[in-house]
DNA sequence: ATTATCTATAGATCTATAGATAATGC
DNA sequence: ATTATCTATAGATCTATAGATAATGC
């Protein structure tokens, strides 16, 4: 209770050198089986996966929530950067499309994210932690539709729903195979003003096996896992 | 082993009205259960919120696979139907209307499905149970571009990612909220051709909060489940 | 000297089954 | 008589912590 208690801070990186690899290696596993598993992966796993005794995992996330909120903060800080390419953007049509690219693939990247934001709503609802960045897309959107690119019946809440739809694709769409950017490129079609002459889609259409594959989760590491330990639990 | 074994036949209905009942009810859960808390879902709870034993479960379930097969076979049957209203569509065009909305809504109804799905491809990889399925797409995406309403870049896979990404919505979107409607008027707006002349989107938009509590998964029934018991395992 | 790690363990919960008991259908 | 249900339980795994042991930084 005292305040010069040295205890581990809330993200505060620990002292010791073998400390931070560990909590980095713990916060790696973690990312990876929430992924797989969702929020209420073992714990023990994860520290069985970092290389770590288990009360390494609580010393550093002395709940499971903390851990959650860890990765939450990470993942939020990596947004960051995202704000501000949007922001620099030409015109507000190409903010627009810079935000659903880098947003979808900020989202694709890390499949654990959706049950990660999922969670933290539950632990610490309305926070509003993305609120300044709703604002600044609201802005845009005006900016865009008096442009006449962007149709004048959806606002920012639509992207971030639109988006939310694309980033999906990480976790039900194979994300590791870019298909997500041909499905990005529709979306925006349906979004854009005048709607003609549209630019081609990137990449190739999948073959239909590949889809199986993709949307069933059969990445390398999905795949792995589940030759390894039957069910994952 | 022998052929004349009274065994709980494969996904046959049981002979005794009360064992009809049971079953019914496991399915009802199970389906409940594994939407919210994944493939992984304790059978026991399952069987606990059925209000029944858990081996009355084991009997009509041996084996966790067997239970995400049968939610599979019952969901498949489900969308037969779709097939059927597609195939029977004016244009082609309407035909793919239909089956992107007709999908979307079967996968938005039941959260439960990304989960069986996911595992029904480790449990019987390959099956191609939907293989007679995509090849009437594919006719109809075909058709759809001959006719000039379709746009010439897409193929029927592009629409499968397509119709799972709307889909997603159900578990990651709140699909309560009928959001989904607008979402995929836009994606059908970014597929038709001409690309002019776009029907109004269905619905309203989502206010900013509304969309926070609809991401995050706080329907009725999640809402309760939290409150109830703390992360749900 | 301080900070962090590991091993061991208590209590809870889960899977899966055996054996005793109850409910239906013919 | 048959079919199905329930209770009880063994063994596994998980969460969370206490106490002994090892590694770093000053």
């Amino acid at each position: 209770m005292t305040s010069s208690e040295p205890t581990t801070q809330d993200g505060a990186q620990p002292r010791r050198r073998d400390a931070r690899q560990n909590r980095e290696r713990l916060i790696v596993e973690a990312r990876a089986l929430i992924a797989q598993n969702g929020v209420d992966a073992s714990l023990e796993e994860i520290a069985r996966r970092a290389d770590v005794g288990v009360a390494t995992l609580y010393r550093n996330f002395p709940t499971r929530d903390d851990l959650v909120r860890a990765l939450y903060d990470i993942a939020l800080a990596e947004l960051a950067t995202v704000r501000d390419e949007v922001v620099a953007a030409p015109t507000a049509w190409a903010g627009i499309e810079l935000y659903m690219e880098r947003v979808s693939e900020w989202l694709v990247a890390d499949p654990a994210l959706p049950h990660i934001l999922k969670r933290m709503e539950v632990i610490d609802p309305g926070s509003g932690r993305g609120k300044e960045f709703q604002t600044v897309i609201a802005g845009l959107v005006a900016r865009a539709k008096k442009d006449g690119a962007l149709r004048a019946d959806v606002d920012a809440v639509d992207l971030a729903v639109l988006v939310t739809m694309v980033g999906s694709l990480g976790t039900h769409g194979g994300g590791h195979t870019g298909q997500w950017r041909r499905q990005l490129a529709i979306v925006l079609d349906g979004l854009r003003l005048p709607a003609t002459d549209r630019p081609r889609l990137p990449g190739r259409p999948l073959a239909a096996r590949e889809f199986q594959a993709a949307v069933h989760g059969l990445t390398r590491r999905a795949k792995r896992a589940a030759s390894g330990s039957g069910s994952g639990r």
